[in-house]
DNA sequence: CGCATTTGACCAGCGC
DNA sequence: GCGCTGGTCAAATGCG
């Protein structure tokens, strides 16, 4: 879950947008985008929050096998920052994030924000809720960021 | 000209 | 079988 206004969030990778649906329980439509990458096959659906249009869901599906295409914007995680961080650490990413999102992006919204508030599926339960959102937020940073996680030897 | 986006059509799964 | 829903395709269009 990302706090932004933009639809387009640049996270390094080059996306191709292939679709775009309406979903039944928002009124925004859903994009469908393909890792441009040769090679890797990642897809991510983008959906905006029904309720709160400043709130984007993104859901990736697979992992990228190749590294971020530094072409596209310099300066992101060159130098140090990618290989000097041990994979406990999420600094980098958190700083990263932070910097830049437009407008507030409070940490607890990104690390503790419960899904609760996004509940269209009443069926989670609350602790499951929890531990898959803390998960799959650190999964999804990996996948987001895996330079910064993994020392990718040459 | 090369690439990305748009957008309706198409398809598969599922419930009735 | 039919209709709804979510996911994908592909031709047309747009843009640098």
């Amino acid at each position: 879950m990302t706090k932004t206004e933009v639809d387009h969030l640049e996270d390094g990778y080059r996306w191709r947008k292939y679709g775009q649906k309406a979903v039944k329980n928002s009124p925004y439509p859903r994009s469908y985008y393909r890792c441009t990458t040769q090679k890797c096959n990642v897809k991510k659906r983008v959906e905006r929050s029904y309720q709160d249009p400043t709130v984007v869901i993104t859901t990736y599906e697979g992992q990228h096998n190749h590294p971020i295409p530094a072409s596209r914007r310099t300066g992101m995680f060159t130098g140090p920052a990618a290989s000097d961080y041990n994979a406990s650490s999420i600094s980098p990413v958190s700083d990263f994030i932070i910097n830049n999102t437009p407008r507030s992006f409070p940490h607890d919204d990104l690390f503790r924000a419960p899904y609760a508030s996004a509940n269209v599926n009443p069926n989670y339960h609350q602790q499951q809720n929890q531990e898959f959102h803390y998960e799959s937020e650190f999964e999804l940073l990996k996948e987001m960021f895996p330079s910064v996680f993994f020392k990718q030897e040459p």
